[in-house]
Formats: structure tokens, C-alpha cells, sequence
DNA sequence: GATGAATGAGACTTCATTCAT
DNA sequence: GATGAATGAAGTCTCATTCAT
């Protein structure tokens, strides 16, 4: 059976789930491989390890944010209230329809002190998750203050998604949105 | 067989770092043991499996945030602020000077799909921990408003705890409690 | 299952002739366990990791050259003539009827650029094994003669039963024998 | 597609070295493969499994012997010593310069008990190996006599190669050098 | 002829759990 | 009450081999 059934690419795609489900040490290659219709050992073709797995699942999802995110901020032409809107949209098709949260928040607990690798891409993501809010912030605060508030929001959302694997409930995360769109609606009028 | 004296809360107590620090599927048994001065099998006269255990080191981590902290938020005769100053001073001891965070959070995220057993009583403590937040806020809000800063609050700093935890910077942390003790001082004036 | 099934002892003596038949890399932990008579997982009781226990089995072995073998070399009131009947009779023991030749020089030739620990301790045998010949040969050579002459015979008998294994014929080892006796056997009229 | 040329031959070749410094076992068809500068599976155009070609590499050692090292025990018009420095001088090339000592020898050791097909080429090779010592010993000794000093001498050279990969020392080849070439050198005077 | 994706068996090892002592 | 030997399932990973391209 020597027909490529995957690519490398299918197979962070297949394997994200299940880390963001089963979290890091729970998802066995066994479960991984499943999950790409593959058997435990092809794995290995494509990464040396599940810890390598692991780093190409975070900097596949990492890219994707920078693609469907993090790039609205720094677009010319677009409101503040317009970046947020797509900050928040894709964050809402993320959050609020699979139970599992954040993989990078899920990850990032769980390994922490046992995985120093990770956590250097895992922190890559939150450096670029907070500069591109600040960023959005700078319009209508100092740099401090603009850093900030990147800081809080990034830090209630990942909150409002633990609250929302605890309790299975939306309206954490729609909060959070709602407050953190309200002092750029509150500018609008100015902003016209 | 110098029948070695140990008792069931020291062994939750000497439990509690180590399931908080390597998390639950990568604490070990021996580890646990270990960290209790016994032998493996003998944890098993005490606890049933190593689940009944992080059950049980939940429940007094439950119990003495409930005696330490919650209780605060219904003693009459304080103001909101001295409440929110018992809290925060807990708060701090807890998450300023360890690298690992909120036990509660880390354990949550790990196990949500994996043993529901455990969410049961995670969700309890935060059921509390959002409750007592709720009657602080109630002096000040209406009880909608109340609840929903109370669960603002609460994700707010889950999600500073969790920067630490990748940054290693208590910044957040201590922004988030200036943030929360901010509309009491405000209102310092008129509670007088 | 509780009670004790074996020693560590028990594990060594059972595990040496599987490493010997076998090799270091082909005898499987599962192998090694069977002629134990334990499952897989309980030999990592006794022993960290397979190469743990080979080192185990190997420093057993030379335990026992030791005790059986070597120090003849050094008792008082020994000719040069028994001293080297003691060393061949367990030789001979070892060697005749056994088609597995020598654990020693087997696994020295598998594992000396593999597993560099290993090789510490097979040096530290034949280290012995020749300073005991040399000891016997001082007798009737000067210090250096009887050094070369150790290494020498050491080497033939290595090499006689690498033979043995070839071609399971006995010859080459009693003709190693037959040889090293020879000039210990001239001098006998001398001795008396 | 290129048409890479590699021929049988370059991958024996390039074979022998991995396995003579890895052994049978811990060679792996990746390693092999990467010494001829193929990928795995092209291996097997060429070879039906690993143990065909280890066996291809046997032969391939055994007929260099021939070509380079027996025939000289049977040319006319040569004397014995002179036979003896062509034997001793391809040793030297091969043992002295190596860490790796003598394929045969490690490999010999190491599957005779798995893998009787190789058994039979290894015994081959000391077959001709011996019968051509024994020729150039006939010269001054019975036959009966010559085969055992064939052997006694095959034995040392494998005894003091394994003692070179025990100690990385060359003494030990050098010394059993020296000790065959001694009767034949006394001889000397007498052939001229 | 060469590739390299895929297999599947089997390697070493870990670990929660049991239980005779 | 405490032990620690033993289990057995499961974990990560390796590897000789196959075969469609």
C-alpha cells in the first residue's frame, strides 16, 4: 500500500483536534494515527516524534491565526472596530462551537514544565496574539496602556474558554467580546 | 514496622504541588508517593485510585479557598474592598511566587474530556469562587451586572495565571487586580 | 501476585545464558523475562533498562571468574601447573559444553562501539583475566614476557572459542589448553 | 529521474564498513541504504532481504581474501616468510588502521545462533582462511601439525583483534604478528 | 531503476493497580 | 498500615519489507 494516502499537512489537520480534545499526554499516537487513517508507525515518516508532532500542530494553528487574525490588525484602511470585528469572528467560530476551547491554552498548562520545546512556539503565539491587539489598541491609547489592554484581553478570553470547557456555556466568551469591542463602538461617532 | 504515621490530608496536602506542577496524566503514582515519603502501593489504602486522589486533592483545595478566601465575600461589617484585598492577598501568596499556577485551571483543561468525574467538583469551586465574587460585586451592581463581572473577573485571572505559566511574569496577575480593585476605590469615597 | 517470584540473582543467572545464546540485541526483554519466568514490566523492577541488566549479568560473570578462576593466581603454595589446572578446568566447564562460546568476548564484539558503558565493565574482566595469567607466567618469565604471554593467551582462548562457535568443534580449545600448560609442564622437574 | 548507476558490487561495498562497525543487528536497512547513497526500498532491487546482503558481503570480504591474501600460500616461488608478509601485511591494512576489527569475527559471534545461512559463508571463509595457513605451515612442519598451528594462529589474530576493539591497542596484533613469523624466520638460514 | 509512503510486528519502557506478606 | 513484587495493558518508537508510481 505504497500510494500516498496523506500529506504532511492532513495530518496536522487531523491530529489538532484530538491534541485539542485529549490534550497533550492523553492523545496516544494510537489516537493520532486514527485520527489520519494512518497506522501508528507511518506517523514516524513525517515527524520524528510526538513532541515534533506536537510543534508542527502549533505552528500550523499559530500561521493560521496570523493569516485569519493577527493580519487584520496592521491592514490599512480598516477601523478599529473592523479589525475587532474579525478578531472576533473567527475566534467565535473557533470557541463557541467545539466544547475543546484553545488548544494553545489547553497545551501551554499541561506541559509546561515538561516540555520546554513547546512552549517556546506556544509563547511565539502569544507574543504575536498581544502585539496584534495592542496594535489595534494603539489607535486609540497610549503604547503602555495599548499593551495592556492587549494583555487583559488576551487573558479574559483565554479565561472566558477555560469557563466555557468547564461549564459548556457560550456567554463567558461573548461577554468578553462584547467588552472588548465597547471603547471602540463608544468612539464611533469620533471616529466618523 | 515502625508503622509510619500518615494521614489522609497529608497525603492530599503533599499531593496538591505535584499534580499542580506536572499535571494530572503526567504525575505518576511514584511521584506522588514519593513526594509523601511512601511507597507506591501503600497510597492505595488511602485512596482507591489515583483519580480518587486528585478528586480528593480538589475538594480541600475547595475547602481552603471556602475558609480562607470565599467566606470574606459574606462577612458583614466589611467593605467591598477589604473583601477584595482578602482575596487578592490569597490570590497572590498562591500564584505570585509559584511558577506553576492554579491548580484548579491547569487540572480543568487536562481532564475536561477525559474524566468527568473530575469536572464535577472543578466546577464546584468555581461555582463558589464566581458566587463570592458575585456578592462583592452585588454592592456595587445590580445582580445581572454583578454575576457577569464576577465571571469576568474570575476568567480574567485563570488567564493571567496562564501567561504566567508561559511567560513566567507576574505582570498580568498584578494588573488584573488592580483592574478588579478599581471601581471599589472609586467608590471608596461614598462607602464612607 | 505478590510474593516474590525471584531474586535479582535469580534474574541475572537466568538472563546470562540468553544474552550469551543470543547476543545483546537479539535477546529481546521478552525473552530475557520468559527464561526468568516474570512478565516484561517486571524485570524493570530489578533492572532500569535492559542494558542495566546486561551490565548486571556481566559484572556477575566477572564476580564469579573471580572467585572460581582468578584468584588461584594468587594463592601461596600453588604451582604454576595446578594454578593453570584450576583456570582450565573451568574454562572447560564453561567452554566444552556449551555451543555459546564466551559471554564476554560475544557482546564485546556486538556492543563495543554501541554501547560504550558496556565496554567499561568487559574491560575491567579481561583487565583481570589478564593480570591473573600474568601473574601465573611471572613465574617463569620476567614481568614484561609474562604480560605479553597473558594477552597472548587470552587472545587464543577468545579466539578458540569463537572457533567453537563456528564450527562447534571442541579441538581449538584443548589445543589452546594443551598449549598454555606446555611450558609450565617442562619445568616441572625444576619445581620438584 | 537520473538512473542513478550503482551497481551490486558499490553497495557490498559500501555495506561492509556499516556492518562491520555496527554489527548485523544494529544496522538498519536506513543506515545501509544511506552509506550507498540509495533510499531504503531501493535497496531490494538489488538485495531480496538484509540477511542476503550480509551474506553478499561475506562472500564479497572471503573473495578479496582470496585475491589479496591466500593465493599467496600457494604461489610457487615464494618462501614461506614472504608468504607470511603478504598475509601479515592486508592484516595490518585491515586491523591496524580500524577501530572496527574483523567483520567475520563480529559478525560470526553475533548470529550464529539467529541465522544459520550466514553461518555457513562465515565457516567458508575460515575454511580457506585455515586451510591456507596450514599450507604455508606444511612447509616446515607434518600436516597434522601445520592445521593445528593454521588454527592456533587464526585464533590468535581473531583473539588479538578482539582485544584491539576491547582496547583500541594494536599490541596485541603486533605481538601475535611477531610470534607467527618467529619459526619461520629461524628457519632462515637453512632455506636460503 | 529508484522512490518513499505505508505497513505491521515487535522493540523497550511506563504505569496504575493488586495483593501476599 | 505499609510494603514492594508482580501484573498486563498501553505507551512511544524502530525497522525490515512491500509496492504503486
Amino acid at each position: 500500500m505504497p500510494v500516498q494516502k496523506v500529506t504532511e499537512k492532513e495530518i496536522i489537520k487531523a491530529a489538532l483536534p484530538v491534541f485539542k480534545s485529549k490534550g497533550y499526554n492523553n492523545a496516544s499516537m494510537t489516537d493520532l494515527a486514527e485520527a489520519c487513517g494512518l497506522m501508528k508507525g507511518s506517523m514516524y515518516h513525517y515527524f520524528a516524534s510526538k513532541e515534533d508532532l506536537m510543534i508542527a500542530v502549533i505552528r500550523y494553528l499559530h500561521q493560521k491565526y496570523r493569516e485569519r487574525v493577527f493580519q487584520w490588525a496592521y491592514l490599512p484602511g480598516l477601523t478599529a472596530l473592523e479589525k475587532i470585528h474579525h478578531f472576533q469572528k473567527f475566534s467565535e467560530e473557533l470557541f463557541l462551537h467545539s466544547p475543546d476551547g484553545c488548544l494553545m491554552g489547553n497545551i501551554a498548562l499541561e506541559v509546561s514544565n515538561s516540555h520546554p520545546k513547546l512552549v517556546v512556539d506556544i509563547r511565539a503565539f502569544f507574543d504575536d496574539w498581544i502585539a496584534a491587539m495592542a496594535e489595534i489598541y494603539s489607535e486609540i491609547y497610549e503604547i503602555e496602556e495599548a499593551l495592556l489592554r492587549a494583555r487583559q484581553s488576551v487573558a479574559e478570553i483565554e479565561g472566558a474558554v477555560m469557563l466555557k470547557r468547564i461549564y459548556g456555556d457560550n456567554k463567558p466568551i461573548m461577554e468578553v467580546h462584547a467588552r472588548i469591542k465597547k471603547p471602540f463602538i463608544k468612539l464611533k461617532p469620533e471616529a466618523l
